[in-house]
DNA sequence: TTTGTATGAGACCAATCGGTCGGTTTAACC
DNA sequence: GGTTAAACCGACCGATTGGTCTCATACAAA
């Protein structure tokens, strides 16, 4: 069942929820439709339990517990980013952001899907809103910025750049962006001219 | 014919290609599949022309003809991602950037659209690369700046923020995003304490 | 050994897919 | 009116889809 659901994030990952097919998940395990209807009612409830269980907690380990410590907030951000792509760089079978694949996919599609998405979105944004707060309060970040701004311009940045580094030059176009977003990051700090 | 490429688009843009069948295409024009593999090959080659064909230009339209002028390039492109995210907004059926969907969707499963949908990529940020140039021979950005650099950014940025504005908010989103943008690209002025 | 239950096998179903093909309509030209 | 070719119709095909159903196996408790 454990099995079930890693190899069916894979194949959905790579093809596609809509052109990956039962039989795909099942000839790759080499287990029969009686095996997948008994643990799952639907293909739809086992992408959700795919959800709840794998990418909820992949988005954690990644992209949300990273960030979370009381350090200078840029610099965890900065290395949370650089890590995450430079994962991508090296992964073979790189074919873009997980959760934002998904949501291009499902979108307008399926509603019910879209909400157990949507959801992970939240929760990364209000994530990175508090790690924000947090870096204002302890001085790293200017306190005239907006964290909610701050939080949709690095979300919107991520998914952006997970998609471009899809199949052209992944390595250099993460250079370039990271380089950027240290220019931006340098934009938040307190201005010293304060007094 | 152009009729069908209008509504192809349509529908592909909708639902995603794989989960558009030609009936449904037909449905519409209530039109026959006689009609259909009259005046193309197969649905692959019905989709590469409406890439050429209407993509291509809508794109041209919106993101890369209005960066084109010789004013200031921050303004241009700021005015352009403005306007083309209000589209967005005000458009009942959004379902997020054309070409970074069928990125997303083609991305590892057909490498001869993913070509032209790489292509158009190319076009856009070579266009960028440009803009910024200018914009640095103008005086409008700081001759240190990475061309390239501000290119893959605006366009990761523009992307994800379009995946972002779907569904959830997108007013607020966009409103966010700019203003962010707008900040980002203050770091990017000429230093005014260089003698 | 018998029974009960958890787990799985795989034939089968109606619906849908992209694509084919023989035939019909339409309209322009001689 | 006859000829021709472009445009279109729709029945049909084999393959595949998500899902159901009946039946087989495994193994622990009685």
């Amino acid at each position: 069942m454990q099995r079930m659901q890693v190899t069916g994030l894979e194949l959905f990952y790579r093809n596609g929820y809509y052109n990956t097919s039962i039989d795909d998940i099942l000839k790759e395990l080499s287990l029969s439709k009686g095996a997948f209807y008994y643990h799952f009612e639907s293909k739809e409830d086992f992408f959700i339990q795919i959800i709840e269980n794998l990418l909820v907690r992949k988005m954690y380990s990644m992209l949300i517990e990273p960030i979370e410590g009381h350090e200078n907030t840029l610099d965890l951000i900065t290395q949370c980013f650089e890590e995450a792509l430079e994962t991508a760089v090296h992964n073979e079978f790189d074919f873009g952001f997980v959760l934002s694949n998904f949501i291009s996919e499902f979108n307008g599609k399926n509603e019910t899907i879209m909400k157990h998405l949507n959801d992970i979105l939240r929760i990364w944004e209000v994530n990175l809103v508090s790690a924000v707060q947090r870096g204002k309060f302890n001085g790293y970040i200017d306190r005239h910025v907006d964290s909610e701004g701050v939080a949709v311009y690095l979300m919107s940045s991520y998914i952006g750049v997970r998609t471009l580094m899809v199949e052209t030059a992944p390595s250099a176009r993460k250079y370039r962006f990271m380089s950027q977003l240290r220019q931006y990051f340098k934009s938040l700090e307190p201005k010293t001219t304060t007094v």
